[in-house]
DNA sequence: ATATACCATACTAAAATAGTCAAGTTTATA
DNA sequence: TATAAACTTGACTATTTTAGTATGGTATAT
């Protein structure tokens, strides 16, 4: 079980914009620069970014993009389900309201994944960005 | 990020062990039968479980396989390790002593994914087989 | 003897991941 | 107003992982 790029990339380079906000939005290109993540595969994420209103673009020669919100103020689980990193733990073949793969009750494990998936959800819901930036991350790349 | 399949097998198989336990080995043919799961690929995961000593075998006609301790001493952290379903929720290209992806610090997200990975493993330390068979699970598959 | 069970290695189809490539449009500013 | 910097869109692809199959055994209770 591991988490995708995809969503760790897109809480990376949100955290940058977080840490390096100012008045004048931040362009892909530094953010490629600064955390090594390529320019096309940002591009990609922060489209998803856009739509989902978790960042607005500034078209057009010094653009960029800027948060929304203050960083205290975007969740993880926000940007978790706004690139599709969805935690999905369980994966029942057919799973019905009645059972699993097929069966007419749920599988014995069944609430041992969803436990988990729950966790994992209030864990990224409990977090923000502006807890990346902060405190004992000051020094982080 | 979703769980593997040979993860959540292992876990089934050894509740389907733990719950139709007696005096008698339970063959894979049943658990096969009774969870859904292929032999085949059965074998192949009760071939690391046995090498972990999760599980003991006995050969033969009506052999089968048998948990080595009781279900509440078998954690389902023991069973992941077990069959490497591993929870490695970071995956920074170069992650070195001194930083991440090449850089001097490590990146601004890792703690983030750490404390995850430690509150999974957490999650998975307090929960063993017992508790997948006792209660409200009773009327599982 | 033999059916039932375990054991081991190799192979593979399908899906997901992690991007790249191409071809634009928009706009600040020199 | 030219143009470079920036965003936008959609298609494409190599690699890796997943989720098994296939094959050919060995061991042992009855």
């Amino acid at each position: 079980m591991k988490l995708s790029t995809k969503g760790r990339y897109a809480v990376m380079a949100l955290a940058d914009i977080a840490k390096f906000d100012g008045d004048s939005p931040v362009s892909l290109r530094d953010i490629s620069l600064r955390q090594g993540i390529s320019l096309l595969y940002l591009e990609q994420i922060f489209s998803m970014l856009k739509k989902n209103q978790i960042v607005t673009s500034v078209r057009g020669s010094n653009g960029g993009y800027k948060l929304t919100k203050s960083p205290e103020q975007i969740k993880i689980s926000n940007i978790f389900s706004a690139v599709q990193e969805n935690i999905k733990t369980v994966g029942c073949k057919k799973e019905s309201k009645k059972g699993c793969n097929g069966k007419s009750a749920k599988c014995i494990t069944h609430n041992l994944w969803d436990e988990l998936e729950l966790h994992i959800n209030e864990f990224f819901n409990k977090k923000n960005l502006s807890d990346l930036i902060k405190g004992k991350n000051e020094n982080r790349v």
